[in-house]
DNA sequence: AGGCTTCAATATGTATACATAAATGACTAT
DNA sequence: ATAGTCATTTATGTATACATATTGAAGCCT
């Protein structure tokens, strides 16, 4: 009966309150509580990971844990050893890299296809919509962390409606998959920066960038569109960059698992 | 002790003997026969799955049932019904299609960056010798059964090998799991025409197509590698046309999986 | 007769007991 | 002292019993 709501937890792992985690059935519970337990940093960097520790520490049996282990090794955020169990994955500073440019790819790619087959006006709407609300917290001189997570509560809604543009499920499946790899996320670095001083000046090219691509797809420009969308994900190339070298990278989840010397992967 | 094997199994799902399925472990074995069961045709078109009906066909009790049932509802195979348990996925025409984009627009990235960042030479010489063994068999002015199963095998090692040189192993594992989507495979059309007459000149396109990519590559040309690759998946995109349209789509594993008219998907 | 309620049957979710393999430590021998 | 082996412990793989929710059908009411 919940193998919706749990595959729904499990792939987009969308905007979903993870304070009260006391409802909802075991599966849920423990896939949700997993993933926090190893976004937050509390479990070592490439560290394997117990049944019977989770067992404990998610209050569930083995058989709900199993499935969260199965699900977030399919993630990416696990790794299956070859002896048997799980281990925490790191990942390198090109990983990283790689999985932005991923992103970008697959995203230019709905660009292209939304601009070729002609996007339904409805969702075109919403997408002026979006970024006309974006506008609006862009408009103020000085960004408050209030607005900083409007925007980017908005700034995901905007990659999903371009998702909805191409109308594929099946891309549309597999650009979700490629965002669940950490960081890989429309705006992973934007809260990093959130008090750097060119932080806004960075949203405005963002801004800007959606505009010019929502415009090739509306004008049927697909290479444009596309070439646009990848260009759009090497901001957070940029971010990447800034945040790993900046020595500061509090804020930012998951940051205990970038590891920058070679080891056991 | 055997997740990784498991694991092996449930991504690319190599070629492995479908016949010796009486040695491995419960997970395996439940996840391979599982899988061909399902593109075996022997299970209805989007019908459900009952856990306790495999649990008789395959022998194994429910817990590797469970995990086999998981890991091919993320393989892209099963879907998770809202209310509980798991049922057929059916496919359009659309949905392979646009499979075969997505993995060519995978493929085109895996060439740019392996011309931009420049392949290692030993996996170089690795593809060179790939194709001339593929030349050797394409010299024949008729090709054999035999001929085109092993057209099959070095096909996939050819691309296997364009994975390999991007040298990037985020970008590896998400492309082995956009193959893994029915009927995306490199060589998911060929086995079907084998018999037709036109079928030699399509692989003298293709693999004419591959020499060009790896030269593009050897030249660190990456905007034309990927086109190139981009341009050669869509020979599978003609192909599928023709199968369908042929009706006469036997031979194809998971035929019984398209539907023509729209259901629930 | 058709739709609704209710109850039984069946399926999935959960927990746990059992089996087996891996890892750890101690002990011995060289 | 170090390396190797064996035993113990621990962890995972597997099976199954139990709990709960959904599905289907039968019966009732309108």
């Amino acid at each position: 009966m919940l193998t919706a709501i749990k595959s729904i937890a499990a792939q987009g792992h969308p905007e979903r309150a993870s304070g009260q985690n006391t409802s909802d059935s075991a599966q849920v519970r423990a896939l949700l509580q997993l993933r926090e337990l190893i976004l937050s940093g509390e479990l070592a960097g490439g560290a394997r990971i117990a049944e019977l520790t989770l067992v404990q520490r998610l209050g569930v049996s083995r058989t709900p844990v199993r499935a969260a282990l199965l699900r977030l090794e399919q993630e990416g955020l696990l790794e299956a050893l070859p002896s048997g169990g799980y281990a925490l994955k790191t990942f390198t500073e090109r990983d990283i890299s790689e999985s932005i440019e991923l992103r970008g790819t697959l995203e230019g790619l709905c660009a292209r296809l939304a601009a070729e087959r002609g996007a339904p006006t409805a969702v075109l709407a919403q997408a002026r919509a979006c970024l006309d609300a974006i506008d609006v917290f862009l408009q103020t001189p000085t960004l408050s962390d209030e607005a900083f997570s409007n925007y980017v509560r908005l700034n995901a809604q905007f990659h999903t409606l371009l998702s909805d543009m191409a109308g594929s499920a099946v891309i549309a499946k597999q650009l979700e998959r490629v965002m669940s790899l950490p960081f890989a996320s429309p705006s992973g670095f934007v809260l990093a920066q959130a008090n750097s001083p060119a932080a806004r000046d960075m949203l405005m090219v963002a801004q800007d960038q959606h505009r010019q691509v929502l415009e090739a797809i509306e004008q049927r420009e697909g290479s444009r569109a596309e070439s646009l969308m990848r260009e759009h994900s090497r901001l957070a190339q940029r971010n990447l960059r800034e945040v790993v070298s900046s020595r500061q990278p509090h804020l930012l989840p998951g940051v205990q698992l970038i590891r920058r010397t070679r080891q056991a992967s």
